[in-house]
DNA sequence: CAGCATATGTCATTCGATGACACTTTGCAA
DNA sequence: TTGCAAAGTGTCATCGAATGACATATGCTG
């Protein structure tokens, strides 16, 4: 008959398998880059077949690219879950704090760095890595789309104002993470700053001329 | 002694096997596709060897950006020349306008649809090539950067506010593109209204709560 | 246990990319 | 003109990512 739920053993077999390759990847990735990583260093390390791998994952990019997906789903649920009355910009700001501090926290063994900054350092390092989450986000902005415009009540084929809205809020964070990664200690509260001062100046930014002033 | 300017003919013979190249690969990628062209098709159809095509490219994507590197040097130098009273957004329009124009007319011979539009299309339908173009916006915005703060006389390093207007604008680029794609014709003054439209509306995209309307 | 579906392993192959080395062409100068 | 040095190119070998075909092993269900 149908498989219908096949549970047990297998399936936790498969998570087993499929952590312990992100595990072993994310660990040689951070050792000797990812570039430098060979497939085959990583199911040797899990003692699995190179073929294997791939079934697992589409490619080695997408295996890394896993953590973003996380990511994304969380700021996507996040914001969600956001209360009606805040503006879709500052929802935006609360839905990406909240889903920054969840995913960091989740995985990551108290006492030591999130994986997941390691990973967002691991990306923003590695040229390859970079260009597919730049195209993560330009594929899968029709989500956050979607969720901006039911929050708003407004038709999103029809109106461009929560496309662009997204576009921007991605942009901000791009930019943020660009500054973050090269000053300051690399904590989450000061990535959380630096999308917040991004933010803050959107509107001087787009208007008009700039008077010349400190920042 | 030194090289010292060598020209003539070794030169020229450089210049016309990478222009063979690019024209052989622009035609079969057209053709086939990008993914489905191997390097090999593209130097048997100009009858070099494969190894000379990558001491002229760094990868295939190398060649495909080539045009990418045109296009965002064209809108460099467009902005660069813009009369000093344009504010920022407006200067970025306008040399974009400028820009495109002027990389849509050269290159293409008379009556046949421009070559870098076809390169446009080309690089949205190929997963990787998207990924590759976003990435070399993502890298290069520094250069625009550096003019529009000169311009407005601000210092970039301090002030984030040229770095955002540039990835606003890109932002904008990107996301007319995507629908400009999708629906019309695909001219350039299609290309044109759909980057207007999209910046028109960035400020009432990001002022508080929408009111539904039709757009 | 039998029989099936699924997961995995093995093998072969394609394609992109790079290093090493030899050969040819071009430019320059004695 | 001749001869040398450098730049350009070809050939060969190799690596890594990715995929298809096919066989084998493992867990699931009756």
């Amino acid at each position: 008959m149908r498989p219908m739920a096949e549970p047990r053993r297998r399936e936790r077999k498969k998570r087993q398998t499929r952590d312990a390759l992100v595990h072993a990847a994310l660990k040689l990735f951070n050792a000797k880059g990812y570039e430098h990583t060979a497939v085959r260093e990583i199911t040797d390390a899990v003692d699995v077949s190179e073929r294997t791998f791939f079934r697992y994952f589409a490619s080695k990019e997408d295996l890394a690219m896993s953590f973003v997906r996380d990511a994304s789903d969380a700021l996507i649920r996040e914001l969600a879950v956001r209360p009606p009355e805040e503006e879709p910009l500052l929802a935006l700001r609360n839905a990406f704090r909240a889903s920054l501090r969840a995913v960091a926290a989740a995985e990551s063994h108290p006492g030591e760095e999130p994986v997941y900054l390691l990973v967002v350092k691991l990306i923003d390092a590695t040229p390859s890595l970079l260009a597919a989450h730049l195209r993560y986000l330009h594929d899968h902005d029709d989500e956050l789309v979607r969720v901006l415009a039911a929050r708003e009540g407004v038709d999103p084929a029809a109106d461009l104002r929560p496309r662009i809205a997204a576009v921007v809020f991605g942009g901000m964070v791009a930019t943020a993470t660009k500054q973050w990664r090269t000053e300051g200690s690399g904590t989450v509260d000061e990535m959380l700053a630096a999308v917040d001062a991004c933010l803050d100046q959107v509107g001087a930014a787009l208007a008009g001329h700039w008077t010349a002033r400190a920042t």
